[in-house]
DNA sequence: AATTATAATTTTAAGCTTGAAATAATTTGA
DNA sequence: TCAAATTATTTCAAGCTTAAAATTATAATT
């Protein structure tokens, strides 16, 4: 069933779209200056560290990348640069030698809980304008959008 | 005046925003896998298009990176790249020789008017679950939080 | 057991992105 | 006028990111 489409309704969408990626890389750009200017680091890698931490046991590259949206090349370089600086540490599986697990270092950990505090802060300053209400129905949006692109097309 | 921060405000305000991204990563990569499967091209050289096409007349590549929230070494190498393909032409300035304008070529609007149609159509497809109240809501919050990070700290 | 298919990771080449330094031109103002 | 500050752009080095190809290992099928 082809419903003829209001062209309103979808000029609507585009510039809620325009409107949306606005705001979000506004606030990346802001966190990513925050994380450079008060603790030398970068957003890829807070990202990774604090997948790492979410899951504490042990996570795989694959996971890694499906749980940040990245590709698999760009889980290993940066995972790559987080070993050389000693904060986290892959180890290789008993039962599938091809999977490789990562987890933080101590160094990593501790670095990433200081690193934490500070991000959340950032955040709730950065958002200050949101509370309440607001802030509960955004979250329904952001939820019910989460399921785009999922069903079928017309 | 420094007012006690309820804890779980913060946390929501984390949460929210962990979400955000979320949403933004996908819808966007979905729109890169669109791009390049069926228009062989990229959301970074559809974003300049984009803002050429809007000013239609002529725009210097500072206000270029600042529309797009990108750096000046950016819009240079991306310009670059479409330059060389044709979509796109520099022109110096009379009045101000640092100045440097960038505009669509012929080809490059004509490859966009194409891009565009289809670009909306995705995004459309993308976000049909938002219509009527919850879009207006939506943009509604999109533009509050746009005012982030703006106005006197704590 | 050997073949085939699938899966996890890395490598590669190309393009994207940044911040900082370098160039070049204009403006300010002493 | 001339020196200093500002502005517009590019260059550079480093890191990020991707998709595709290559490696290596496991699972499934014959």
């Amino acid at each position: 069933m082809t419903t003829i489409m209001n062209d309103t309704l979808s000029k609507r969408r585009l510039k809620m779209w325009i409107r949306f990626l606005g705001v979000a890389r506004s606030a990346e750009g802001q966190m990513r200056e925050f994380l450079r200017v008060t603790h030398r680091t970068t957003l890829p890698r807070f990202d990774v560290l604090a997948a790492l931490h979410r899951r504490r046991e042990a996570v795989t590259m694959s996971e890694l990348g499906r749980l940040l949206l990245v590709s698999n090349g760009n889980v290993t370089a940066v995972v790559d640069r987080l070993e050389l600086d000693g904060l986290a540490k892959r180890t290789t599986s008993n039962s599938d030698r091809r999977t490789i697990y990562v987890a933080l270092t101590n160094k990593g950990l501790k670095q990433f809980e200081v690193l934490a505090v500070d991000h959340e802060r950032e955040i709730n300053a950065l958002f200050r304008n949101l509370a309440g209400d607001e802030l509960e129905s955004l979250m329904q949006l952001l939820k019910c959008m989460g399921k785009m692109g999922k069903g079928e097309r017309a």
